[in-house]
DNA sequence: TTATAACATTAGAATATCTGAATATGATTA
DNA sequence: TAATCATATTCAGATATTCTAATGTTATAA
């Protein structure tokens, strides 16, 4: 088993991320991560044409998240970095809790920043003193922002 | 300080991480990462013109990725889920580690999900036999699939 | 009162992405 | 040899995203 590793520039973990948000190919890593499975199989779980089967796995290979090898004229894909879907499927439980904290707190945050701030860095504000009491927009909520 | 979770569908789970796909988006959660900033400061440390950081900001607070106070005239971004941010920034680390299990291995995890898989779930071919040995096919590498 | 600062919003062109249809390939099987 | 299976590839239209430029808004400063 070998393993590689490499940390990335802000533009490949971008593509990365892109390319893992579509759903189809979530469902592919969703179904590979209980083993692998050949693309036949994989088109018959989710009920895609073939074609478009295909074209998702060979985007996800060109990125490396799956790879394959070959048994007989069967093409088994698995996922080649498994930590991923592990991470992908701890994503909802563990990334997305929404935080509202007081202006308060997140005014000790800016002076505990500043205060840790070297002096090149540039400042919330830019040194423009807080006036009145920070305040909270008014929001109308959508399905995806409660 | 208020904490919200839900879990997503395939669907929501995908645009999130498409929304997270940009690398200017990457580049706000970064720096937010740090501490609220104000939509001048961000555009002036992404050497953006304003209109477009404020559209990415737009983006990301419809998905709640981010939020802000405001403070007199200044509206102060910061991260609505710094779980999140977390989970992207250690992303690399723990998620990009490559496996190239031998084909033994494979099997073997073949094996073990066919006995560990209930009756009418699809197997791996569909029970068709493995024959011959399974083999790696030829890979030409490309920059990111080392 | 006019100007300016800090941001938002809109419109539209430029790009990128997605999908399905058609076709290709290469290995078996009849 | 012809047919079939498993999969890949190509291409064109549809759709979605992103960027720029221009303009709007609101509060404060001159």
């Amino acid at each position: 088993m070998i393993i590689e590793m490499r940390s990335l520039t802000l533009r490949d973990h971008a593509s990365l991320l892109r390319l893992l948000g579509h759903p189809v190919r979530l469902a592919i890593i969703q179904r590979l991560a209980t083993g692998p499975r050949c693309v036949t199989d994989i088109q018959e779980l989710l009920e895609k044409p073939q074609a478009n089967v295909s074209q998702h796995l060979m985007a996800l290979r060109a990125h490396r998240i799956v790879d394959y090898y070959e048994d007989g004229k069967l093409r088994c894909y698995y996922l080649a970095r498994p930590g991923l879907a592990k991470l992908l499927a701890g994503l909802p439980a563990n990334g997305y809790a929404v935080v509202r904290p007081s202006p308060e707190q997140v005014r000790r945050d800016a002076r505990r920043l500043r205060g840790e701030t070297a002096a090149d860095m540039p400042r919330n504000g830019r040194g423009r003193q807080w006036r009145g009491r920070p305040r909270w927009p008014a929001r109308p909520a959508t399905a995806l922002s409660r």
